[in-house]
DNA sequence: AATGAATGAGAGTTCATTCAT
DNA sequence: GATGAATGAACTCTCATTCAT
C-alpha cells in the first residue's frame, strides 16, 4: 500500500521562530490593552488569553510578570527617546510625548512612582533603568538657565508632580489637568501626542 | 456536610467586652502600619494579624475593606481640620500638617488620588468625602491673590502634585522631595510635622 | 503587599494534558459520591479531595457549583432517558430506572425538590431543566387512562411524592419505601435498576 | 457622709425569671420567622437578633442549634397532638392541621424527612421524637380498614409522600399540591387550618 | 515552541461557640 | 441572667507558576 505523506518539510524551517516573534509582539500588545483596562494588577491569564496563546508562551518570553510591565512600558519610553532624537527638537516637544503617554497609560504613571514601597506589584528594578533613559531624554534639551536645570533632582520631581496630577475618567480631562500642572511649575509643553506623531 | 463544630480543647484567651475598644484601635494602628508599608492593596489578615486578633475580629468592627482604611484615613484627615481651625495658623501651617500625611502614609497619598481609574481597591467614595474636607481646610485659608487662588482646581492639582513627588525609602527623603515639591510650585510650606505637633 | 509566589521546591507530579480527561471523569464521580453521602450542600472542597486532585482543578472543568452538581445530574437523567428510549419498554421499567437514582442519591432527589423555596445552594435553573426531562421521558409511555394521566400534574407530583417517601439509611432500605409508595400511589414498578442494567 | 443607696429591693425577686421565659418566648418566635424566610440553615445570630437578644441568651436556652429547631418544632406538633384530642374530630380534621403545617414551613418537612442522610444541618434525633408524636395523633384516629391501616408503615410513608409533593413558591400553591396529593392517595382530608381554627 | 491542565497557597468572608464583664 | 466581643476554622474562589504532551 502506498502511502502518500502529506509534505511537510515545505514549511519554511524558521516558521517556529516567526512565530515566536509574533507571538511576543501579540503578547506585549495584549499586555498594553489589558493594563489599560485593568491597571498593572490584571491577572496574566488575561494577557496570554487575549493575545491568543498559552500561558506557557507568555512564560517563555518572560521570566515574571515585572517582565511583561517592563516590556510594555520599553515602547513608550521608546517613543520619548526617538522624539529626543528627532531632528528640530526641544524640550517641550519631549514633554509633549511624555505627557501623552502620562495621559495615556495607568501603568506609566506607576513606573514613574515605581520607588515608592507598595507601588503596583511587578515593577521593581526595571522601572529604575526606564526611568533613567526618561530623564536622560528629557535632560538632553534641558538648557542652562531652565526652571528645572537649578538643582540636580529638579527635573525628575517636576515629571513625578505632573504624574501626580494626572487623573480623570477620560484621556482629556487627564490631559487638562497634566497642561494646568505644566501651568502650575511655569513649564512650556509642546502639543501632546505620541512620537511618530 | 455537618457544620457542626468540633468543640475545641483549648481557646485561647477571651478577654472580654473590655478588650473591644482596644482592639479596634489595635486594628487601626495596625492598619495604618501596613497600609503606610504595603499601601491601601494589603491583604485584611495581615491587618488582623500585626494586631493580634482573628480576622473575625476585623470584620466585626469594620463590614468591609473600605470601612478600614476611611478609619485609618479619617484620623489624618482630622488633624488636617485641626490644624485649620487652630487658633494663630494660615495656609503654609496647614500645608506642614498636610504634607507631614503626604510623607508619612501611602494610603494618604492613595486617598488623594482616588479619582484615577483603577486606584486601589477599597478607596472607593469615602476617598472623595475625605478629600474634599482636606480641601475646605486648605482653602479656608488661602488669600485672595495667592497663586493657587487663581482657578477653581489649582489647589487641589498642587496638592496632588506634591503628592506625586513624595516617594523614597525613607521617611526623610520623602519630606525632601516635599519641600523641594512645593518650592517648584513657589509655595509656603511651615514645618513639617503631626498636628498636635 | 507582594503577590508573587515563592517558587515551591518540590511540586507534585504535573500529569500533564492526558489527566485532564481523567480528572473530569474523577470529579464528576467524587461529587456523585459525596453528593449521595451528604447532599448537594456538600462542600466543593470535599469533592476535590475525594477526586484526588487540588481544587483549581475543580474550579478549571466546572466554573461553578451548580455546573458540578448539573454533570453530576445530567448522567442520572440520561439514563432515565435512555431506559425511555429502549425497545421493549414500557412505565414500570421507566419508573424502575427513575426510582434507583432516587434510592441512590440525594442529590437526585433535592432536583426534583428544587423549586422548593430555601432549597439546597447550587440547583438553580439547571435543576427545571433536567426535572423537565424527566417528565417528557416518563411522559412518553404514560398510557391513556393511566391513573397519573388524569391530570397535567399528577405524574410529577407523584414523582415528588415517592421522592419524598425515600429515606433510610441503606439503600435496600429507601428501596422498600419507595416501592411501598408507588403501592399506596396504586402503580406498577419494574425492577429497581441502573439503566444499562 | 450619709449614702442613700438607691432602693433595689424594690425589683421583683424573680423579674430575671420572667425576663427568661421572655426571651425563650421571643426567640422561638424569632426563630420560626427566620426558618420560614431562609430555611434551616440560617444563622443563629440572625435569630438571636430578630429576637432581640444576645447570642448568649440563645446558648442559655438551647444547648445547639437542634434543640432551636425543635423548639419551632415542638410547637406545630402541639398543634396536631391538640387536633387530636378535640372533642368531634377524625382523621381528616387532624390531616387538615398537619397540611397545613407542611405548607407552612419548610422546616416542619424537614422534620418528617429527618431520618434522610444529609438533611438539612441539626434536626438529629429530635426529629425522630416529634415525628413520633405526629404518628401517635394521627394514628388515635386510624379506623381499622382504612386505606393507610393496611402495614404499619404506612401511615407515615403516606405523610412523608405528601411532604414530599408540597412546593412552590406561594402557600396557596403548595396547599393546593399537597390535596392533589392526598387525593392521589385516595385520602380524605379536611379543611387545612392551623389548630385553634 | 506551543498548549493548556494541574497545583496549591492565599485572600475574603461567614458563623458556631465560648466567656469576661 | 444578659450581653455581645473574640476566636478561628471552614468554605469559596483566584492566580502565579510549572510541566507533560
Amino acid at each position: 500500500m502506498t502511502q502518500h505523506r502529506v509534505p511537510e518539510e515545505r514549511r519554511p524551517a524558521n516558521e517556529g521562530r516567526k512565530a515566536a516573534a509574533r507571538n511576543r509582539a501579540a503578547l506585549v500588545a495584549a499586555a498594553r490593552e489589558i493594563y489599560s483596562e485593568y491597571g498593572l494588577d490584571a491577572p496574566l491569564s488575561a494577557i496570554a488569553r487575549r493575545a491568543g496563546v498559552g500561558q506557557g508562551v507568555l512564560y517563555r518570553h518572560f521570566p515574571d510578570r515585572a517582565a511583561v510591565a517592563t516590556a510594555v512600558l520599553e515602547e513608550n519610553v521608546r517613543q520619548i527617546e526617538r522624539a529626543a532624537e528627532a531632528e528640530d527638537t526641544d524640550l517641550p516637544r519631549v514633554l509633549g510625548v511624555l505627557t501623552w503617554h502620562l495621559t495615556q497609560s495607568a501603568a506609566f504613571i506607576s513606573m514613574l512612582h515605581a520607588d515608592r514601597a507598595g507601588s503596583a506589584r511587578g515593577v521593581p528594578s526595571y522601572a529604575h533603568d526606564l526611568s533613567e533613559r526618561v530623564e536622560r531624554a528629557l535632560r538632553a534639551h534641558l538648557p542652562d538657565g531652565h526652571r528645572l536645570a537649578a538643582a540636580e533632582d529638579d527635573l525628575m520631581i517636576a515629571v513625578a508632580m505632573v504624574s501626580g496630577a494626572v487623573n480623570g475618567p477620560t484621556r482629556e480631562q487627564r490631559e487638562r489637568r497634566a497642561r494646568e500642572a505644566w501651568r502650575l511649575l511655569g513649564v512650556e509643553v509642546g502639543r501632546v501626542h505620541p512620537f511618530p506623531g
